[in-house]
DNA sequence: ACGTCACACATCGTATACGGTTTCAGATGT
DNA sequence: ACATCTGAAACCGTATACGATGTGTGACGT
């Protein structure tokens, strides 16, 4: 009982697997955005700096590989994955197809106290439009979206949302960089979701509303023209 | 140039990593079935069959594994993923929303070749009605639905779909197995979707389609009621 | 006969080692 | 100055080795 002692672990835990570990750090960088888009992922580097040798860190980065955060090419090594301006909009309406499909079937599930939750989140959002910081209000975003799909009973659903959040996520506060214009509307089209589904309206006009919501960030951004490349 | 034998390859071949033949090599056979729900995945053994240790095995089985075709477990090892009742509905319902989606967008850009070469899978699928045969019929399906989601231009979209024909493809073929009499009325449906293509249908309309269609073929298993469990 | 314990075996998890490939800098020739 | 070649350093790909963990089997006691 002497080789454990970094992690620290009250009897009961039995100290996850070091390849968990790495890819758990991993993702946590990527998302916080510590390693940005682009950055060179070094396997040794890695390995020294959780204290492990390079084998539990290439499994690590492949899962990670399929997930579609990191890219890989042979003999060169990974890197944290870009998103050229495609990728992005291909993402985006990905996300709009499944995260609406979530909603739609999450809201028949979602109790008064969730949905209450909800709208206080889209009140904190609407108090940060005078003072607005695109960082914060993606963050909130990110939570009232979350409170809604996560409620969908079809958990492969949800876990195929979450995916593609954590693509788009990690490649920085994104639309609302650029399209701070876009804000208002987002938190009047939230009320207006919530409205539906706490009138019980059927899953397909649910579903049908967060499409257009997603869809109009979407264009909003598109329409900015070619300037701003969410690759750069 | 003496260390190249197995793999035949005309001089410009890098020849492929050998943790991707592992994953190319397990991913056939899961996927034709040789290997079955719950075949158990042992290292050592698959690395010695390929000829190689079991560092690439490993990271084979791990992108498997992010994929959905293999589970593992903690110093207990892999194994080829089982799906119960509940797994099976949530994927055919995943499914149901992906591929419907693409195929809506894919339906402006279907060529008068691509159709036709749809209607003619779905003639020889009429064909094999009489002397019907479970195996033939799923897989004359599955080219057929490949051959409209496959046009769809949001490339992501299409990845996540097939992600999902493969989750539900290495488990049999599942549904007309269980549901012989829903080929027929498949068959008049695939014609009905084609239709709506080439009248020029909009989007939304063709992706209504395509759903009944699929939720049709779910609701027609989950009627059977629970002799008939996919996990067995 | 049945439940429990202990030990041996099968298999996994990770470290280390080494050959192969890519990249980059600096030297060389034009 | 510029293009090209050459060599070394950086890094990846895979094999081998060994300790750790889980699983099954047979002895033992009741």
């Amino acid at each position: 009982m002497a080789t454990r002692e970094l992690t620290e672990e009250r009897s009961g835990e039995p100290a996850p697997s070091k390849s968990q570990q790495a890819y758990t750090w991993l993702r946590e960088r990527i998302l916080r955005q510590e390693f940005t888009p682009g950055y060179r992922l070094v396997l040794s580097t890695i390995g020294k700096e959780l204290d492990m040798s390079v084998v539990p860190v290439r499994e690590a980065v492949r899962r990670l590989e399929a997930e579609g955060l990191v890219v890989f090419e042979r003999n060169v090594g990974a890197r944290v994955g870009m998103i050229d301006r495609t990728g992005y909009e291909e993402a985006m309406d990905a996300l709009a197809v499944l995260e609406s499909a979530a909603i739609s079937r999450a809201a028949a599930h979602l109790d008064a106290d969730q949905l209450r939750r909800a709208r206080e989140l889209n009140q904190v959002m609407r108090g940060t439009l005078d003072q607005f910081d695109a960082h914060t209000f993606t963050a909130l975003n990110q939570q009232f979206h979350a409170i809604l799909y996560r409620a969908c009973p079809n958990q492969h659903l949800v876990e195929l949302t979450e995916a593609e959040w954590s693509r788009l996520g990690h490649l920085r506060d994104s639309t609302f960089t650029f399209i701070p214009g876009r804000a208002p509307q987002s938190v009047r089209e939230h009320d207006h979701i919530l409205d539906l589904i706490e009138a019980g309206a059927d899953p397909s006009g649910v579903e049908h509303a967060c499409r257009l919501h997603r869809n109009r960030t979407l264009s909003a951004y598109l329409d900015l023209g070619d300037g701003a490349d969410p690759d750069t």
